[in-house]
DNA sequence: ACGCAGCACTTGTTTTTTGCAAGTGTTCGC
DNA sequence: GCGAACACTTGCAAAAAACAAGTGCTGCGT
């Protein structure tokens, strides 16, 4: 299995790559992640299961029943390759 | 729509950075990549087909009935977005 | 202290995507 | 003109995603 089927397997699911996005700029609320990006709710449920159990974002507690999901030092390392795909897709195709 | 999303409409689907990837080590015939990637056959044809109408390949026609998958310029410029996601991957997790 | 609203999810059910297996048409070498 | 290779297509089952509705907390206002 290749580098990048690797990768895949952790990012390649759908949402997973614009859930992650989302967090570079900090960390946020399963609502704000929700509303910001349209995505379902069980799905999102699923990616952040996913994505905590890869390593790439973890759960901080906030006050009473509210947290938030943060990006790990793995999660920040994938800033390059959403970049520069961001990058790709920006220009007209 | 983010830019992120425009990027991953196109190449988001299962299979196709793959294939692009594949096809950065220059043009490939349907039975290598087949064989090479171990993609499902029907699954293949449909991704070369919206690759193609998304203009990241294109179909070059060889002797007799073969053809040859190449990147056009859109899709070469997938190389810097694919390196960085290997590289990512290849960092164990 | 009781109802209501917000947060973070879960639980069905339907639709879409993917994967597997088998088959089709064309061309070429023998 | 026959078998094999190439480039697919077709039919069907399994898995994933989307849609809709509901659940369990907490905390605030009255």
């Amino acid at each position: 299995m290749s580098d990048l089927s690797a990768a895949l397997d952790v990012v390649g699911a759908r949402w997973a790559l614009l859930i992650v996005e989302r967090l570079l700029d900090g960390p946020q609320r399963y609502g704000d992640l929700q509303r910001d990006l349209g995505v379902p709710t069980n799905i999102l449920a699923t990616r952040l299961r996913e994505l905590e159990a890869a390593g790439v974002l973890r759960r901080l507690p906030l006050m009473h029943n509210t947290r938030a999901y943060a990006l790990t030092d793995r999660g920040l390392a994938l800033r390059e390759a959403i970049v520069a795909l961001a990058r790709w897709g920006e220009q007209e195709g």
